[in-house]
DNA sequence: ACCTGAACACCGTTCAAGT
DNA sequence: ACCTGAACACCGTTCAAGT
């Protein structure tokens, strides 16, 4: 009665990204090996090679797939009311609760970006969305003019530093600290909003 | 005449972290694997277990090599008259250099930071020349109170996430900008010193 | 004490053969 | 068209045996 499917899978690609995704997130990068995809995904291991031409082309894919889900993250986020501090709360969030995920999103696929252009524009998403949070904090007078672009790496950049530097257990004081992740996540915003050099003291 | 060596080697655990490292350099962290390791430094492939109980600790022990590297590189630059600048084109030239040395310097082999304790302990020195120099910055005038450990904090935040962001091509209009990755540094330091938050229009 | 050669289990990849 | 089973080269690791 269903539809005839060819053998027992109707989209053995996607089944094999989820699968790999799963063992990415229980046991990490040394886990995810491709006969053990084929295995959870119920085929032989040779199967796989008809949807991906190596092992690689399955990590760029979950990859992609990781990018699309931080764009939703950060998507919400955008919409909250104060945006930058949930924007920065989303990314780092992601990043802890998918850490091996979120290193094969960042580690060296990329070195020949012309081969892997799906990958960038996947990427380019999540950025798009950190420039326009900044477009709308220079719209409502709260952050200094400036090509928004320029302005939006630089807070991504400590985005992204704060969140790998807290995945790779770098800077373990911060989960003692009285607010933990959250409180020294929001405090360095402060830092990067208000400036590090001293401000005339007559401001309010 | 020379000193009975055992076998050919003096010292083939340095020999290996050696041979590993060039590895990684030539060919990134796929190109390393302990056979070649073992054949590159002179040995049998079982030799290297003499020395390392498996193939993480010797990843381990050149992870901590380029920690000690890094914080040389940092040392040269706290001892300029500009030394914040200075820590962050050090840093991100370090990085851009050896970038499979930096990714392996932060790839999560440090789960259990237990398990490596002299690990941390190397990265940790880099970190202490980063607060150094917050405390020479405060001492100046230059920069505002404040627990300088958390300030550090920030700071190499923003280091890191430049790095990462930049070796792993994600931000490629970078290269092609006037100034290309130094001016990227320059004007995102700015950034942070300054603050995204207006200034009153009447400072200097 | 330190190193070697053979051996084992396992992985990525290929390919002739099946439906 | 899509999948399988056997096969190949290679890697991490172990271990009995050599000096």
């Amino acid at each position: 009665m269903d539809k005839p499917k060819p053998y027992h899978h109707g989209d053995l690609r996607r089944a094999l990204i989820a699968a790999g995704m799963e063992l990415l997130s229980e046991g990490g990068a040394a886990a995810l090996d491709l006969r053990k995809v084929a295995r959870k995904a119920g085929v032989s291991h040779a199967a796989p090679y008809r949807h991906f031409e190596d092992k690689r082309a399955l990590l760029v894919a979950i990859a992609e797939e990781g990018f699309v889900q931080l764009a939703e993250a950060l998507t919400g986020a955008a919409a909250e009311s104060t945006p930058i501090p949930a924007l920065a709360n989303a990314y780092i969030e992601f990043a802890l609760a998918e850490p091996a995920l979120m290193r094969e999103m960042f580690s060296g696929l990329t070195i020949d970006r012309l081969a892997y252009d799906s990958l960038h524009s996947a990427s380019k998403v999540s950025f798009g969305i950190l420039i326009a949070a900044i477009q709308v904090e220079q719209a409502a007078g709260r952050c200094i003019h400036g090509n928004p672009e320029k302005l939006a790496l630089v807070m991504w950049s400590l985005f992204h530093g704060m969140a790998m530097l807290l995945l790779e257990n770098q800077i373990p004081m911060v989960q003692r600290e009285p607010g933990g992740v959250k409180g020294f996540v929001s405090e360095s915003l402060d830092r990067l909003v208000e400036g590090l050099r001293p401000r005339d003291t007559e401001s309010k």
